[in-house]
DNA sequence: CAGTGGTCTAGACCACGAT
DNA sequence: TCGTGGTCTAGACCACTGG
């Protein structure tokens, strides 16, 4: 067996025993290397390729972790982050990074009115942060939305207050790494992998309703999809 | 800027400008890092990082080829690998590696009967292995089913030879790595990223039709999910 | 058989986090 | 300030691929 292998071996072991466990640290990368009489490169070809396999995972410059249990997502029902996430036992929050009003230029293709609000949002589950999401959506269809408690549920607002009905969605799915400053906000390294969603929704009459792009820590989240 | 995004700027761009074209070999891990004066650690930093990102990807010892543009897939579809492939102007192939019934153990709380089929599966695109599956059905339900061509599609010998009559399904999907066994099958280093799929399909009665385990190249594949 | 990627050693310096 | 992870150097040997 390959010593990485070991290595990784030895760290699955010590946490399917719960010697290590859920969000606990990992001992750092020198320590493993002298238990190990090995380098750091070795201890950390190891420790990427559990955090690749979701079993811990890196916060920049904090150390390694074990990872939590994933959150189990239904994305075409209207179950929103709180209730969900409350309902597996996990303690959500939601912080707003930013909302501003833009031009329509480069999502034109999407939305007929000229202005669109931009927001950014960070999620987190017992305070990891785990997805980052931008949502657009036409200004003027959603007048004063800035005034708005943003750090709920969009979803909500929008057809509490707002009185859209959300028809239909379309979500496309990829596997891929997190661009800088969405890494940043989730305080991970660039190039942290993590499945990303592109989801439009839309009223009955065809229109689109918003445009959103998240992207979810790869890690922390298990979708669920029902078909026909 | 780092030296390992220097050279994957550097990939990045002849990538972009058409110089390395789709399944085009990069230079070998020596040339780099001779280009760069550094070390093949670095190389394989700015590699690693390049592939998570799948722009480009690694066979087992044959060296890093530009990744292919993903296949689109909507699995709530029944349109079939085939046809989806072919549509989008990709040649498919699919290599049965085994077929075999065994005792409903494992599997006992899915099916009723006694006795399953379990085929394996690895599908390519151009010549390129990029998924590997594990269907499971009842034996009783599909018997002889060895006889049939099952390098095609099961969807359609289950339907027109057997009289299925497909109603719904459940997909769960998650990010992993391959298990050593499926990478050897898609010829990929053990540890690779994928995005793994178990898919359950019901006909209108409930009863479980065929339970099926899909590893996909995480580079491969872009998802398509319509809800509500 | 030559060249490639896969694995590994034995160090180093720096930026940032915790304290 | 000290320890951590992030980046990097300069090598080495082995297993496998391809010619």
């Amino acid at each position: 067996m390959l010593l990485y292998q070991k290595i990784q071996k030895y760290i699955q072991t010590h946490i399917a025993n719960g010697e290590l466990a859920i969000g606990d640290k990992l001992p750092s990368e020198r320590a493993l290397q002298e238990h190990f009489n090995s380098t750091r490169i070795t201890v950390r070809e190891a420790l990427n390729r559990l955090e690749a396999e979701g079993l811990i995972y890196s916060q920049k410059r904090r150390g390694w972790f074990v990872t939590p249990n994933k959150l189990k997502w239904r994305p075409a029902t209207k179950v929103n982050f709180y209730q969900l996430a409350q309902e597996q036992g996990f303690t959500p929050n939601t912080h707003v990074l930013s909302i501003e009003k833009q031009e329509n230029v480069s999502l034109n293709q999407h939305f007929s009115g000229d202005t669109l609000y931009k927001i950014e949002r960070v999620r987190s589950l017992d305070g990891r942060p785990i997805m980052f999401e931008q949502i657009n959506c036409d200004a003027s269809r959603f007048d004063d939305l800035e005034s708005q408690p943003l750090n709920g549920s969009i979803t909500t607002i929008m057809t509490s207050h707002y009185h859209v009905d959300i028809n239909n969605e379309e979500c496309v799915i990829s596997v891929t790494v997190l661009p800088d400053d969405v890494a940043k906000s989730l305080e991970k390294n660039s190039g942290a992998p993590c499945l990303k969603v592109i989801r439009q929704r839309f009223e009955s009459s065809g229109i689109l309703i918003d445009y959103n792009i998240e992207y979810w820590l790869h890690d922390a989240i298990e979708m669920i999809v029902i078909g026909q």
